[in-house]
DNA sequence: TATGAATGAGGATTCATTCAT
DNA sequence: TATGAATGAATCCTCATTCAT
């Protein structure tokens, strides 16, 4: 499966046959096919395994924090962190995202938890807009696309540039999206956002 | 062209072999050749043709507009309409993103389009912060990714549902990304955000 | 399709690759692909064109005859002289009926071939029967399974022995199955089966 | 060997895999490999196994039986007799006599079975024959083809129809058979036909 | 221009067999 | 004895491309 997410995500999704899978770490092709009923089965077992492991990476900064706005970029800066350290796990989810397609052209195992991650983000930022903890005019479904989207584009920039300073980036947009969601109270605005709330990253 | 854009959106890049293009239009294989050296060049020039047909959208709006915070507007709500008018170039625009690279693992031409893009949204964003007319803490180029990946997030929403409501997604953002960057003077500051200095969309 | 045939017939079903059958023509194993949609569709056809020649050769010795014993003679004796002209297509269709399963265990195309011709042997048999011109007593059906089975088995006697006699043979069973279907009248009972009603073979 | 033949039985000679007969008792692939030098020897030795208790079961009755008739009556309803016992038996057979093909197109060890029932059926009905007990004027080899034809075209009716009344089918041909093969004698010619001289089936 | 036959490479999958444990 | 990992061949299929007509 590591074989799978490092081919993946450096010779691209299509690109990705078992054959070269296979050869990355000198196994034959029918090895693959051994242990895994077939490509469909292997690319869902990467997917739940990436998936699991960024909920573990994740969640707990996530819990710590208190406030809408320290949810929120603590969602954003983990997300990242969790790129930064994995930054193949990102690519391969974002090519598998992209291109793991039945036959019938319906959405493989990936989408669905992509969708999955829009709506639980959706559902994080209507509780705080609920709460008067985020500004309620804005639609937290829009919001949890851009923000998703936001994130996402990190995996499609490593692809043509590994230096991309990902912490940097990680702050700009937390920075730009709790600009864009805090509640409109005056003594919440400042210039340079204040996340005095919570330290892990 | 316009068969390999459909193709492409529809049944996904992978997928889209050149006899299914050539099926949707009830020619041979071989005449695709014929036109075209290769694939490489169908989706070469399919590029160039979308692209330049959302330049030829996108340009009249934006400037029209005078302010930085009009100018952006313009930008995301131009190509926003853009795509909601021609919602497959967008989709296949995406699709041949990911998928366009070469033997050697080389990004493909549709990379270079994205690539420039981004340059030129990250100017136009630097240019109004020189001005004093945006935020100047934000950084341009992490600014100009995040509102790149909001505006084309809706090209992987279309493959799943078609029926999401461009418009109301455009003007979301659009106050979202008016809030992130429009500089700290009170007079701006409201929780709706103004846009007198435009009419067209 | 001749060339499936023949492979089959000589290779036997299990190794009659594509790439067998491609080779015996000389042509590359893609070009199976493109003229026939899968392998099931090459075998389908394949039994198709059998059946309908077979068809065509039987009726009319069939037709020709009037009486049940002379249209029995006539049935097995034009399916051997089939089966004597090209022997190969009994051998495949032996073979296609043995192994054409699909991956559900489900019959393939020739069993469905197969069962009606036992049906129509069966009706046949039945009706002459009713109408007094065969023994009354034997079961139409199991009368029609051991007449088939006997006719084909010549496919599999040809497999082991290219020089197998199928005009004696024909002869033979022609004889075993007046004898053991015809009516008990006592002047019809001859060693030496008579069919006035008929001169073609 | 009993799965290798409920196994073939079930899913035919072509999805009979290994792995597929190993699965059905629970044991490893390897272990058949342990057991037995390859496939073909596998094959090989259930031919042998079902061949013994083919004939042990068929003896005695045929033994038993002193007349030319009732000899052949005993053959086929004593075959039969083991099939209706033991279906899988005989459908694994008919599965590997059509597919047991070496790498040469030589046939395997099943054909040389078949080859010898076919033999020693031709023996018997010459050896009636000389004796004045079964018609004349038949070929016996012939009628032998026919015969085995008969009785084995049940394995292939198992396959789509488990149901089949073997006994019923085996009275029949039983019957057909007589009268394909009595002696001439005007006392022997009952149109029901009798069998005085033995009773076990 | 346009077709359609034809090719050859590549890919997923199945399977008999081997082998270390 | 028994397992399960591992291999390599074989097979069906898809596809971009070429080419004669």
């Amino acid at each position: 499966m590591a074989a799978a997410i490092d081919t993946i995500a450096e010779v691209g999704y299509a690109r990705a046959s078992l054959g070269r899978i296979a050869e990355r770490i000198g196994i034959s092709r029918g090895l693959i096919s051994y242990h895994f009923a077939g490509k469909d089965e292997l690319i869902a077992q990467v997917v739940a395994e990436v998936v699991d492991q960024g909920k573990e990476h994740m969640w707990p900064p996530i819990f710590a924090a208190s406030t809408g706005s320290g949810v929120l970029r603590a969602y954003i800066e983990s997300s990242l962190a969790f790129t930064r350290e994995h930054p193949n796990y990102k690519i391969a989810m974002i090519e598998i995202a992209r291109n793991d397609v039945g036959a019938d052209g319906q959405p493989g195992p990936s989408s669905a938890a992509y969708e999955e991650a829009i709506r639980n983000l959706e559902d994080l930022l209507a509780h705080f807009q609920a709460a008067g903890q985020l500004r309620a005019e804005f639609d937290p479904r829009a919001m949890a696309i851009a923000i998703r989207a936001a994130i996402d584009a990190v995996g499609s920039r490593l692809t043509f540039d590994r230096n991309l300073d990902i912490d940097h980036y990680a702050t700009e947009i937390a920075n730009l999206f709790e600009l864009a969601t805090r509640s409109d109270e005056p003594d919440t605005h400042r210039s340079t956002p204040s996340r005095p709330e919570r330290s892990a990253s």
